[in-house]
DNA sequence: TTCTTATATAATCATGTAGTGATATAAAAG
DNA sequence: CTTTTATATCACTACATGATTATATAAGAA
């Protein structure tokens, strides 16, 4: 116990679990597990409004738990590279993402495929 | 991936990462990684005021995190038995929490130290 | 019993946060 | 160039949350 440290101080370890407080966050970390994802595809998942989305993709990314990729005019995001224990450990006692991305069925325009999307 | 699940959603999942959204609870925690702690020690730890730190003690108790101990008129806290992979990791990347202790020096009452307290 | 100590809870207030609708930007299509 | 598509951001509203003050409960002490 106390080995590594990821965060210097409280206040910001605070924020980073500030980050996972949200259902909505926590679904689109559980999605991107199994691949980056652009926005209208999440947004057609989760079935939310794109600016909700957006902001929360935007909370997720400045706690450092996921990244962007802009191809054309999509930006693709993916769970960040640095997966330290904690993140693993987060992830895996999630519920799993699969289903969320099942249930959506198909949804992604013509456009979004031809953008290397992972569509399923 | 997607091994053990220790809520079965993520509304659920939310409501524990809410608990730990706050730096006030994650110094809470950190300080009972060293052992238990009634109230009233807390109080003069944390410099803050007693209703505070009990509302404090209530959302961790009711996520799980942490278990009372009830003995004459003290109530103590300590880190609850199951300690998962994922509250493991959480108390070890969080920052130590042995200068919260240090840095308040004694302040135990006569009578809180009769009462088993592991006082510092 | 009365007073003091330890803790919990309720009411209130100030602040933070999620969702919506409107708007801005940027890229590609027509 | 105009339109459409994809995304981000802003302003606003409703709701959640943390701290404080006051109060309630309960156990000792006097």
């Amino acid at each position: 116990m106390h080995v590594t440290t990821t965060s210097d101080t409280f206040e910001e370890a605070a924020e980073r679990y500030k980050a996972l407080a949200d259902k909505t966050r926590l679904r689109i970390l559980a999605i991107l597990s199994y691949g980056e994802r652009c926005v209208c595809e999440l947004v057609a998942i989760l079935a939310m409004s794109q600016p909700s989305i957006s902001q929360h993709l935007r909370k997720l990314r400045l706690a450092g738990f996921i990244k962007e990729r802009k191809t054309a005019q999509w930006v693709y995001y993916a769970l960040a590279d640095d997966q330290t224990p904690l993140i693993q450990a987060i992830l895996s006692e999630l519920p799993d993402g699969k289903e969320e991305v099942e249930r959506s069925g198909a949804f992604c325009t013509d456009r979004c495929l031809e953008g290397e999307a992972t569509c399923s």
